[in-house]
DNA sequence: TCGGATTACGTGCACCGTAATGATC
DNA sequence: GATCATTACGGTGCACGTAATCCGA
């Protein structure tokens, strides 16, 4: 068997074209090089090189060689790479969803039942979401909809609601409740991590009335500082998040509301299935 | 950079589960093994087994680095092989043709243009020869018909025109010239190497009265014990190849002569037009 | 007690570097 | 006198083997 360090440094004689050269890059001698391109040949039975007595010059077998030797080295560098992700990845639970509340409620459940793992958790569409879960990107995810794939498990998971928060000014503030029609023409402060809701808001209302900020951080501040309209869900008011010089209107489109839903791969149920109904468990226990 | 041999007994411990029997396999010690395990594991950065104690086992991890192992070994397994298999081709010309004559005649005039290679001469049908000139299988093809494929560098070679041998005492040895269905009914003796003419005597002569005889000694000797007769072509018969107590009659169907010619890859016109003049220069000069 | 893995220690070979030589421009 | 390959020789790292230890059936 040829070992890989030969096939290194053929293939550095291949690129740079003299042993002297090759040897630089190395970090060896001229010596060595000679003497591995030697061994190389009598390992393989076959000249590799038109030996000029003072040059080098790979011959038609040595080229075909070197396309073996590159094919080689890129798989081993490859099984490198590879197999340490494939290990980290045996580590991690990587999480998406479609919204930040529910990851939120997920993540330290998950993180309870598989202690010496990683948790990845990130948002994204319930299109890519799915895909990602057969890709094996994402071992949990949730949804918004129920999956129709046969290869998925899932469970109902829970309800979110949403609200706006209206300074007592408003012209809306006397309302029992208000719906997206209501709320179109008025800007409505919000963050950009807020997953699937970013679609039905781009959907209901005008895109010039969003106004969208990156950080949570500028978020809070402006909603501070400012007497603009912002939103808000039941599970967060569940919380205590409630400003006293401010009313809160439920909204009243079936769009305001949703359902989510936990699911991992069929296969896979037995490894996250506690996952599941602890989290149940938990959504009841914090109510 | 992980090195073949750490592969190869990693191979070799996936297949034979435990250390003791891989040593084995290996003619290595257990601790060399051992220690070669551990060196992967820190070279690759990951655990690949389970230890217990008194017993390893390869881990998901290692699973999959096993699988990566079996091809690089794989491929470097297919690089000695073909590597040398690339230089035994580099270093042969192999010619196909559709009859012996051709081939007999051009063989010489190759190796003595090629001197320091060797020669590799088969006999085949004209779609196997084209297909392999494609191929590279062969580098030469001698065909009995002009090919049309663009690709293709040819020229005429020779013609060569079928007689048939009978004893004086044969109802047919008084004609001029006899045809395919003249012969149609009395056996005859031929050898099995004749190439396409094996195909018009099948078209044109009844199957069961074709004598086929698959070594040339036995040809020979049954031409000389018996009194059947056997075909001969006008280029044997230039060599001197009469004999004085028979008579010899040409067949008059025109697929009694053909006509053959020499190819190669357009690719290749430069390496062997010097073989195609020689070739034909030759047959001139043993007219 | 045996099968199987690991640790400890000494050894030899294979690969390396330095120096010298050869060859070509 | 550059540049580049090869030969010769001496050094060393590392992969190996032997011996000893440990652990579980």
């Amino acid at each position: 068997m040829i070992e890989i360090y030969l096939l290194e440094q053929l293939a550095a004689v291949a690129e740079r074209g003299t042993l002297l050269k090759a040897a630089e890059a190395l970090y060896l001698s001229q010596p060595a090089l000679s003497r591995s391109m030697k061994k190389l040949e009598t390992q393989l039975g076959v000249s590799l090189f038109d030996r000029d007595n003072s040059k080098i010059t790979l011959n038609k077998t040595g080229q075909y060689a070197v396309e073996y030797a590159r094919r080689i080295l890129e798989l081993d560098r490859e099984m490198c790479e590879g197999v340490a992700d494939f290990d980290r990845r045996q580590r991690t639970v990587s999480v998406g969803a479609c919204a930040p509340f529910p990851l939120g409620e997920l993540t330290p459940v998950i993180q309870e039942r598989f202690v010496e793992m990683a948790v990845t958790t990130e948002l994204a569409d319930d299109g890519k979401l799915l895909s990602g879960l057969r890709n094996r990107v994402y071992q949990l995810v949730i949804l918004h909809e129920m999956p129709e794939d046969k290869a998925l498990f899932f469970q109902h998971y829970l309800e979110e609601k949403l609200f706006i928060v209206l300074p007592k000014a408003h012209p809306l503030s006397g309302r029992k409740s208000v719906s997206f029609d209501d709320l179109r023409g008025y800007k409505v402060l919000l963050g950009a991590a807020i997953g699937f809701w970013m679609d039905v808001c781009r959907r209901r209302l005008n895109a010039e009335d969003l106004l969208i900020q990156n950080s949570m951080e500028a978020l809070n501040d402006l909603i501070e500082a400012s007497s603009l309209p912002h939103f808000i869900s039941d599970r967060i008011i569940e919380r205590g998040f409630l400003s006293p010089d401010r009313v809160t209107i439920p909204i009243e489109d079936p769009d305001a509301k949703t359902t989510y839903y936990i699911a991992c791969l069929n296969s896979e149920k037995k490894k996250y299935g506690a996952v599941f109904s602890a989290a149940r468990e938990a959504v009841l226990r914090n109510r």
